[in-house]
DNA sequence: GTCTATAATTAGATAGAC
DNA sequence: GTCTATCTAATTATAGAC
């Protein structure tokens, strides 16, 4: 699968490297058509068709419909740690106040940039479901945990609003996910676009202000 | 259709009784099924099942597809905007922050107790359709004035946090909704379960807190 | 590694008996 | 108003040629 090439140590062969192609190629259209339609609703023709590949080289290269979203999630979700995990870093001599603001900000330009992310999450989330269990445990619980223990300190400080650490958690994930997974209708309901980045930059300032109203 | 047994000035004969009972039944499991799996992932034999009708039966009162949908989201739309109506005029002798707070608790609460209709939102609002639209023009834009029109009073009065008003309103929007939307996976990762009513009280006051801090 | 052809299942919708 | 039977099209997945 995906990971074999990665494996190798010296530059892998011309084979192996259109392979790679087809496998990204499918991953980002399978990416997309399951953020718009959900695992049961899209087809591995759609996904195929999306990527210009014929739709066999899907079982050829990921075995089934659910493998392949699986590998889809997993590109998204780690891509979208090691984005939080770099903005943490960059972040690390500032004021706890300021790194959380950081964080909130490349969380906002994250998800707006990967509008798939929040989708997809939204999507599993509407049912239980082996993905969904699986979503948790790789992905969602690891994430919760290390950024709740940041608000838990930040609550203490009386920089972050009182209450229940995880449910705030929640509240600004959902806050950021779920406008920017509602962009579509937004934009036709109030005329806001989140395509243009000084939307973007609004929406994560007037985030930041309303979960971290305190000075620090 | 569903309007002709409102119009007629009696009480409606035992055939059409039925009727409506058939055509309740097949809205309540359509709503249910296309909030979990979106409207390209629902069959309509599932929806039959859910209901426990003969799948034929939809044809017969709903025409298709498409048509189902819109009823029953024309059905848990009307409904909630009757309940916020419902929750504006009680609040009527109130003042300002109070009677936006009683709002948004309303609003928590309609979403808790129907998560079907931010489901749905979601679903529909992940990509472009004549759904959307339809949603968009019949439900959400005027939805959408009226409490902008409020929002806009209560920043002036600077109880409300500053900013593009229309933007406030949706981050408060996708707030509630977005949080309940995702109520199965929270469960999952946090441990908390919006079934139990005190953690509903709990996160509308969250809402309530991080949205309106100033006091009036 | 890529393609055509196809098997097996399930989808939306309709016809016509009762 | 309800049911069975069925048509047509689309679906996932596989077998086997190139």
């Amino acid at each position: 699968m995906a990971e074999m090439a990665v494996a190798e140590g010296r530059a892998p062969r011309k084979q192996q490297q259109r392979s790679v192609q087809t496998q990204n190629k499918l991953l980002d259209a399978a990416l997309e058509a399951f953020s718009e339609n959900g695992f049961k609703g899209t087809s591995t023709r759609d996904i195929a068709d999306r990527a210009g590949v014929h739709h066999p080289l899907i079982t050829y290269h990921f075995k089934n419909k659910e493998e392949l979203w699986r590998a889809a999630a997993n590109r998204v979700f780690s891509k979208f740690s090691a984005s939080l995990l770099e903005a943490r870093i960059a972040a690390d001599g500032q004021k706890p106040r300021e790194r959380m603001a950081s964080m909130m900000r490349a969380y906002v330009q994250y998800a707006a940039k990967n509008p798939a992310l929040h989708k997809l999450m939204l999507q599993e989330s509407s049912r239980e479901s082996s993905r969904l269990e699986w979503l948790v445990t790789t992905h969602l619980q690891p994430l919760s945990e290390a950024v709740v223990k940041e608000l838990k300190l930040l609550q203490e400080s009386g920089i972050a609003p009182a209450g229940d650490p995880a449910l705030l958690f929640n509240l600004l994930r959902a806050t950021s996910g779920g406008i920017l997974a509602l962009a579509t209708e937004i934009k036709a309901t109030s005329g806001i676009d989140f395509d243009k980045p000084e939307n973007v930059d609004a929406l994560a300032e007037m985030i930041v202000g309303v979960f971290l109203p305190g000075s620090d």
